[in-house]
DNA sequence: AACGCGTGGCG
DNA sequence: TCGCCAAGCGT
């Protein structure tokens, strides 16, 4: 790899910052340096695209103005307001540490990456860049933008895939950090990531760092970062269970064990499990499943599940993959027996819950094919 | 250390 | 349709 003198170092810096300065994004949460809007909008970024984030962000702070109006908001609330941004473990950690602050630290912010990183879904990078943007700490925030820009710029060979490369990383970069900018130094690294220096489509010649591009130099920007590949996302069999009444349809929150948990689906019941009780074989069927059953038995309705038309609607995520095939059954009464753990929810009422992307799917896929004649969708 | 965790965009 | 990628963190 390649190593830089202090005076390339200072020439760089210079080049970045000025590019920066004059070409930086003007984004919702660069208005001011408020550590609060610092740090919902980098938990936001995790994983996630600026474009995508930008109205979230704009929505969050209208309904959660401050840590305190988070710390405080009810949990279907804020569910609600992170639908569709994904990986929705950060939500509910954004509000355990707004309460973090609140109670343990007084509303006083830690004010460097070691203290930030004692906060709930605030990692190495999230801590790094809250302090240096927010407080001026000289740390470098190691994202995937400074993965990528600087193995390119100094064709570091390291995967970027193990753990401990981002100690390697940090080690580097730490001091080409500006220590008099170290938030617009990290800022320019990701803005730089973004535009001149993508993974795919970059043009790193006419990048604002070209002259400093050993990886351009050599004709290896390709190579760079070197990353072990992820395994393909395993296929999950699913049915969706529509199962429809006259005080309207059934519908489950997830549990905290489950993934997208605390959001709201129909019942779904892996199609293995399903099956074993149609062959009268030792139960492995869900909750929902014994309960259809016995509910069909005790109260003689009829729970006879028919399958909706159209293919199934599938849902990829970053392990799994899933294919659920609809199933409706359509009840004349509800009598008095429950469906614990789940809860009947008038058509007009559905789209009120917190929904992940897989239940809008069979939601829409319901609509569509409106077999039993509402007229109530919201 | 390796894996689980969402969604949207793009070639 | 598929594979890969995008401002990671918790366990």
């Amino acid at each position: 790899m390649e190593e830089w003198t202090p005076a390339t170092v200072k020439a760089f810096r210079q080049a970045l910052l000025t590019w920066y300065d004059q070409e930086g994004r003007d984004l919702p949460w660069r208005h001011d340096q408020d550590p609060y809007h610092v740090w919902v909008s980098e938990v936001m970024l995790q994983q996630t695209q600026v474009q995508t984030v930008i109205p979230y962000y704009e929505n969050f702070m209208a309904n959660f103005p401050t840590v305190a109006a988070l710390a405080a908001a009810p949990e279907p609330q804020l569910l609600k307001a992170w639908q569709g941004l994904g990986y929705y473990s950060r939500a509910r950690n954004l509000q355990r540490a707004a309460q973090q602050i609140v109670t343990d630290y007084h509303g006083e912010w830690p004010r460097t990456a070691a203290g930030l990183a004692d906060l709930v879904g605030v990692g190495p990078y999230t801590a790094s860049a809250i302090a240096s943007i927010a407080f001026g700490e000289v740390v470098p925030a190691v994202d995937g933008n400074a993965f990528r820009v600087f193995a390119r710029l100094l064709m570091i060979e390291d995967d970027i895939a193990k753990p401990r490369t981002r100690q390697t990383f940090e080690k580097i970069i730490q001091p080409i950090v500006d220590p008099k900018r170290p938030g617009a130094f990290n800022q320019a690294i990701m803005d730089l990531g973004s535009s001149y220096m993508t993974a795919k489509n970059s043009d790193p010649a006419h990048s604002p760092v070209k002259e400093f591009d050993a990886s351009l130099r050599a004709g290896r920007v390709t190579d760079f970062p070197v990353k072990t590949k992820a395994p393909r996302p395993k296929l999950m069999p699913y049915y969706g269970l529509i199962i429809h009444s006259p005080a309207g349809y059934l519908m489950v929150q997830r549990t905290e064990q489950e993934m997208l948990s605390g959001y709201w689906t129909f019942p779904l019941v892996r199609q293995a499990d399903l099956r074993e009780e149609d062959d009268g074989e030792p139960s492995l069927a869900t909750d929902i499943v014994a309960l259809t059953r016995r509910w069909q038995q005790e109260a003689h309705l009829d729970l006879s599940l028919q399958p909706l038309g159209g293919r199934s609607v599938s849902q990829t995520y970053t392990h799994q993959r899933w294919q659920v095939k609809l199933l409706m059954a359509n009840l004349q009464t509800v009598s008095d027996l429950q469906f614990y753990p789940g809860q009947w929810v008038a058509p007009g009422d559905i789209a009120d819950l917190p929904l992940p992307k897989v239940q809008e799917k069979m939601g829409q896929r319901l609509q569509d094919q409106n077999p039993f004649d509402e007229k109530e969708w919201k």
